[in-house]
DNA sequence: CGCCAGGACGCCC
DNA sequence: GGGCGTCATGGC
């Protein structure tokens, strides 16, 4: 990854970046594609932080109006710029299967996420559709502005959640917010623990189930051998992966799932 | 209208 | 430990 400062504005180069591929495949809620006169624009956030981004070229972006600082400081990392993808697409190649998807959409990259965010985000997420989880994080974040803090969430309660109308979802949302706040969750220690201490202590959030956890620790805490298997990914290791999923991909399975999961997707959404 | 959604829980055996 | 009904809401 290559930049400039052009006015107010930082230009990127970079190969293995697709804003539609990578915003718009389930891994993040809060962006949505705005007009513009590029190949395409979203605006998004995390926590707090906001971003308008575009794809002016196949392999040029334009995040608009920050500073260096902030782009190095911030969004560098959520973007995850300081990982190689083409050594990693070369390495999934070697499956056949793996081949076909990033073939197909080789342009994905796992966002490193804020693990609160995705906490909450993803116990929303749960047996339930893109578009409304969608709908349902806009109205988390309309209320207060921004994504509410584990203190502002901690002093609602099911009965207060009701404008958000996440159903049956809203007691664990205050569950999650409870024990972050007080500490009997602590995010940032769950993150450096080991894998499955980390899933039994992820799990000890009411609402919180396997597909839940592994989201969090792969999307949140860039665990990249996190695997959620939800019915899509489900139907992959059906059909393609009778035998197990290969282990010599397990250090990065979950960024080969990500790939896998928007490539099933597309295939069912164009047969159907 | 019915089926499904980036599931988890509670209960049953 | 595995199987199954239930849980709100709304997209399609």
């Amino acid at each position: 990854m290559e930049h400039k400062t052009h006015e107010n504005d930082i230009i990127v180069y970079e190969k293995d970046l697709d804003l539609d591929e990578t915003l718009d495949c389930g891994q993040a809620f809060r962006w949505r594609k705005i007009r513009s006169d590029y190949l395409c624009t979203y605006e998004g956030s995390f926590l707090d932080s906001r971003l308008t981004v575009s794809q002016s070229g196949e392999h040029e972006f334009i995040f608009h109006n920050i500073s260096e600082e902030e782009f190095l400081g911030k969004w560098a990392d959520y973007f995850d710029f300081g990982t190689d993808y083409t050594a990693l697409k070369r390495q999934f190649s070697e499956d056949k299967t793996l081949r076909a998807a990033c073939g197909f959409a080789g342009g994905i990259r796992l966002l490193r996420q804020d693990a609160w965010e995705c906490l909450i985000s993803f116990i929303i997420s749960q047996n339930n559709n893109i578009p409304r989880i969608k709908g349902i994080i806009e109205r988390l974040c309309g209320h207060y502005g921004h994504f509410p803090t584990p203190g502002e969430l901690a002093a609602e309660t099911p009965d207060s959640l009701a404008f958000l109308r996440s159903g049956f979802r809203a007691k664990y949302i205050c569950d999650a917010a409870k024990r972050t706040a007080e500490g009997s969750a602590d995010l940032a220690a769950i993150a450096a623990m080991p894998l499955d201490e980390a899933r039994t202590e992820l799990k000890k959030i009411c609402g919180v189930g396997p597909k839940v956890a592994e989201c969090v620790l792969l999307y949140g805490m860039h665990r990249t051998e996190a695997f959620p298997i939800d019915v899509w990914i489900k139907r992959v290791l059906a059909e393609y992966y009778p035998d197990g999923f290969p282990e010599y991909l397990s250090e990065n399975a979950g960024i080969a799932q990500q790939y896998l999961f928007h490539y099933i997707r597309m295939k069912q959404e164009q047969t159907a």
